[in-house]
DNA sequence: TAGATTGTTAATCGATTAACAATC
DNA sequence: TAGATTGTTAATCGATTAACAATC
């Protein structure tokens, strides 16, 4: 059995997505099962950590010399992630970035069902995206409440970020996804999480400036 | 001095960008120098780490009793993080996200240079986003080859992720800001970063599940 | 000088890797 | 049975934290 109540590390929870993709295209060339050291083997990472961060999110064991069955694994690592129990969330800003997000149907894959979104923007309020409305910003607060929602995606221009989070936290918000580049304060009961896109960005680069540099040598 | 070639762990990359983004507001509620002490408490994080993590990206170094000039240090990390040394960059697949990404005006103070975007989309090819032209794929390789591009944002459909990805490989791309949900497969001394956003969403779905646990007790 | 903070060195902690007995 | 893989325990490595001398 696994680590029932795991508090995993951000990195582990990082590897177990990448196992998660990795394994649908096993399972889409053909695999019915597999073994860790398959697994490890196919992504380069070593053995004895792939085995352990398997054995954190399992509940169906594996069989020496038959390793596990793909359907199992991914259904269990899936599970662990998250990926299947429903989370409802309000989408706050319509703009470009809003509109892509909303529009995404990749999201109920893992489990993110935006019920709507919220606007000042008059020209834009009561069009839909992807089958959700669009609602004016003033009615947020009260829809929220009603619904019990307790995620927020915020794509609100920065200026406005914090003002819109102060209402969020008021109406019960407890977990904010800030694509702004502000930075949110909020109390110690409300998660965050920053997409940086600047960190990803900065990462890239130096990934690409060793690549550059190793080959001019 | 710093670590002069420094190949810094993802987590001290993080922070650093945290740093930046905290340095800057404290820098608009007036202070003119800055410790690594007074930084730390303000972030709520061990006071040697960030000691250690500010050593790593500075040249100008601080004065005892004193901290850091602020603007050096602002300087210093932002510079560390690549955010100075401007890059040119296409992206390909003009959608929403597309459009959200060539439209958003924040990448130019990370250093990132969006050159131009290409899609297959004929009503969309010939019309400008942000002062920047939109071009039809097949002109993608020569243009790329051409001005001589080694980072390019990938916010295609999923299916068309791999075909295209080769197409950037052959053109000489060394290093791919992946958006797509898709795995893509690259030689060695291309660098991949995965936006990947369900990986942020599971984070912060597991985050939410931890306060909402505590409130009920 | 006394006090605060720098930069650096040592101690601790946690995550990764290796080794091995159990099992099909 | 022999061989491969599981699950687990021990060893290693790196990152975080604490301690401290140097300095303004």
């Amino acid at each position: 059995m696994a680590n029932s109540e795991g508090s995993v590390s951000l990195a582990v929870f990082n590897r177990l997505a990448l196992y998660v993709r990795r394994l649908r295209d096993m399972k889409a060339e053909g695999f019915v099962t597999v073994s860790s050291v398959a697994l490890a083997d196919a992504l380069s990472l070593n053995r004895s950590l792939v085995k352990k961060d398997i054995s954190c999110a399992i509940v169906n064991e594996g069989k020496p010399k038959v390793g596990y069955n793909i359907d199992e694994l991914i259904e269990d690592i899936e599970s662990f992630l998250g990926y299947n129990n429903t989370k409802d969330a309000v989408l706050v800003g319509v703009g470009k970035l809003g509109q892509a997000l909303m529009g995404y149907r990749g999201f109920e894959k893992y489990g993110l069902n935006i019920i709507g979104g919220f606007d000042i923007d008059e020209t834009i309020v009561s069009k839909e995206i992807n089958g959700k409305k669009i609602l004016p910003t003033g009615k947020l607060e009260s829809a929220v409440k009603k619904l019990n929602i307790k995620i927020a995606i915020l794509t609100t221009p920065g200026e406005q970020a914090q003002a819109i989070t102060d209402i969020l936290v008021k109406a019960g918000i407890r977990a904010i996804w800030n694509f702004t580049p502000a930075h949110i304060k909020t109390p110690d009961d409300v998660a965050v999480k920053n997409e940086d896109m600047a960190v990803s960005l900065a990462v890239l680069s130096q990934q690409l400036k060793e690549i550059l540099k190793k080959e001019s040598e």
